[in-house]
DNA sequence: TATCCCATTTTGGTATCCCAAACAAGGCAA
DNA sequence: TTGCCTTGTTTGGGATACCAAAATGGGATA
């Protein structure tokens, strides 16, 4: 694999795991020495990551893409009805195996496993149940969305409660894939975005003087 | 502006006005010599083409992404529920300036325009509707999808009939925006993009052997 | 004539070099 | 003390140099 290939996915999981605070500075000379390759890999990596919105332009420099506490809204917006129809098609379009494939990482994830484990099956199942839909665009754009939510997501104040009702919403709507129940699948999908969208924005907004505290460029959500 | 940015958007040019063939080779020095700038932007500026797939890998290769003729139909099935959501939103959230705006533009594309003029404003028109829309999630994608119908769009036969058609499907579109009926726009929307889909690939269907004997790579639409 | 093999060329990947613009620090004058 | 200008440093943008791998082409051989 290229260089430019590594550094960018090393580089993209130190932002997305906030190993590099969000709104932090990146000068072409430092990745240099942290990654030991030279500025050639590391440009077109950063290049890469600028249309993924995870690095930005500040001026001339580089900065690692703030959290903008206001687009959770607009997220949630266009989520709503790329997933309720990802949820429809799948009904037609999914077979069993599909299915028990995605029970069976919801399974995997039990009481014990690491937070990172929650987070990312979290983050997965939204992808893989995009994918049951079978149209590459809905995957891709779900798959984006749900990168630019990760850090948010991460950053929430989970209690015990929330976490149990985000994981019987995620079973509610795969079973109503399993039987077949479009629309109640949709109706279901609905409103698991809206309430994880509302759990969110309180968590976050409430905690916002933390997360400034903690030197994180949160900006957004006046 | 940089060197990287002229680059990106004179190749960009290029490949959607079909200036440069579908599937056709890329090398770096060739481009280098075409725009008389070191490797070193061009390879910046086709990293970034990459992301807008425009521009894709065939191992090593650089090459013009080729046109996907199995992908009009996903296409369709992803821009669907996102531009009804669009207008949907458009009527609660649009001045009466931003769809006077959008009037001025189908007005400005009389019969005598170039067919440059008519295609342009036929993609820009759901893109700005999208805007309209306030959701700058649902404007990219949109936008993301409309650049990848392009340059279908441009190989499309196109009768007079059928452009009426369209342009009549905007207006109507646009004026229930106007009068605040958003289930009447979001019908409107709706017809619209699947009769679109459907002239557009039965238009390329039947003219498959002239694309391929124009040197174009067209894949897909078994 | 068809096929294999090796020399040559071309290609993308990487490292390095140079430059102009932005920035920061320090000193000078008011 | 404050504000401004100078100057040295750092930065990203671009050009060039070098390399290994892949492609190409031509000639020897069967």
């Amino acid at each position: 694999m290229s260089q430019m290939l590594q550094i960018h996915d090393q580089l993209r999981e130190m932002i997305l795991s906030l190993d590099l605070g969000p709104g932090e500075r990146l000068t072409e000379r430092w990745l240099e020495s942290r990654f030991e390759g030279s500025r050639t890999p590391i440009r077109a990596a950063l290049v890469r990551l600028e249309s993924e919105e995870l690095v930005r332009r500040d001026g001339r420099n580089w900065i690692v893409a703030p959290i903008d506490l206001g687009e959770l809204e607009a997220l949630a917006e266009f989520r709503l009805p790329l997933e309720t129809t990802a949820v429809r098609l799948a009904c037609t379009r999914a077979s069993a195996a599909d299915i028990a494939g995605i029970e069976a990482m919801l399974d995997a994830c039990q009481a014990g496993a690491p937070r990172e484990e929650w987070h990312r099956v979290g983050t997965d199942f939204h992808v893989e149940i995009a994918r049951l839909s079978g149209n590459p665009f809905i995957v891709k754009a779900i798959s984006g969305a749900m990168t630019r939510l990760s850090r948010a997501r991460w950053l929430e104040v989970w209690t015990e409660p929330s976490r149990e009702q985000a994981w019987a919403e995620h079973r509610r709507i795969l079973s109503f894939i399993k039987t077949n129940d479009p629309e109640a699948a949709a109706r279901e999908a609905a409103d698991h975005i809206s309430g994880t969208r509302d759990r969110l924005l309180r968590s976050l907004s409430e905690d916002r003087r933390g997360l400034k505290a903690r030197g994180f460029a949160v900006v957004g959500l006046r």
